[in-house]
DNA sequence: CTTGAGATGCCCT
DNA sequence: GGGCATCTCAAGA
């Protein structure tokens, strides 16, 4: 069943950790079949004194979504080519998001390798935030869109999660102290993960 | 396996 | 103009 408004309107630490286990899914007009994908690694963004969020640097066209209502989604490019999915969390006028880092293909995998313009392995479909926008087909289009609506959402298909791990944020070393809170979450039994420390010690197939 | 460089557009100073 | 919540490819060990 779908996430209602409710979900999205609790502590953005509890709602990345909840997000573990979710389908997200999209639905496009080219292609009649739905995408969708069991989120594996999420990354909470938490108000204006995360020197880590956009917020921090204040109201601005950018992260105005992230002060509105939460259930919908902020969509950012980023290096120029590639976009990411948060999904806004808490009340009006408290900023704060969860990126969605990592999924793993459910459904439509073989146009997700299509959108990807590669041949690739399951595991290199999705597992990164970049990544998944592209095997989506999620960008800046989709900013501020609603997930109620009938665009993007995300379901309770209830999975089991199994052990969690959590870990500082990816990519956030310019953000002082904040740096290292551990506010990313992922499944520890899971190989679509982006940059999972079991690749490392060669437990999951190579991220390349 | 690892490391390093380049791509490339937008946001905010 | 600087920097960015990234990704891919090529080269080396």
């Amino acid at each position: 069943m779908k996430l209602d408004t409710g979900f999205y309107r609790k502590p953005t630490l509890d709602i990345a950790r909840d997000l573990l286990g979710k389908v997200l899914v999209r639905s496009t007009d080219r292609g009649s079949d739905l995408l969708a994908g069991q989120i594996v690694e999420t990354e909470a963004y938490i108000g204006q004194d995360d020197r880590a969020c956009h917020a921090s640097r204040g109201r601005t066209p950018r992260t105005e979504v992230m002060f509105g209502p939460p259930g919908h989604a902020y969509v950012y490019m980023i290096y120029g080519m590639y976009c990411c999915l948060n999904v806004v969390t808490e009340s009006s006028g408290f900023p704060a998001a969860v990126l969605i880092r990592a999924i793993e293909p459910l459904e439509g995998g073989d146009e997700m390798k299509r959108n990807r313009g590669r041949d690739l392995p399951p595991h290199q479909i999705g597992s990164g935030p970049g990544k998944l926008c592209q095997a989506m087909r999620i960008d800046r289009n989709l900013n501020t869109e609603s997930l109620t609506g009938s665009r993007l959402w995300i379901e309770d298909r209830g999975y089991e999660v199994g052990e969690v791990l959590s870990s500082p944020r990816i990519g956030v070393a310019y953000a002082g102290t904040w740096s290292a809170r551990p506010w990313r979450y992922f499944r520890a039994d899971n190989p679509h993960v982006s940059r999972h420390p079991l690749n490392a010690s060669g437990t999951f197939l190579s991220q390349r």
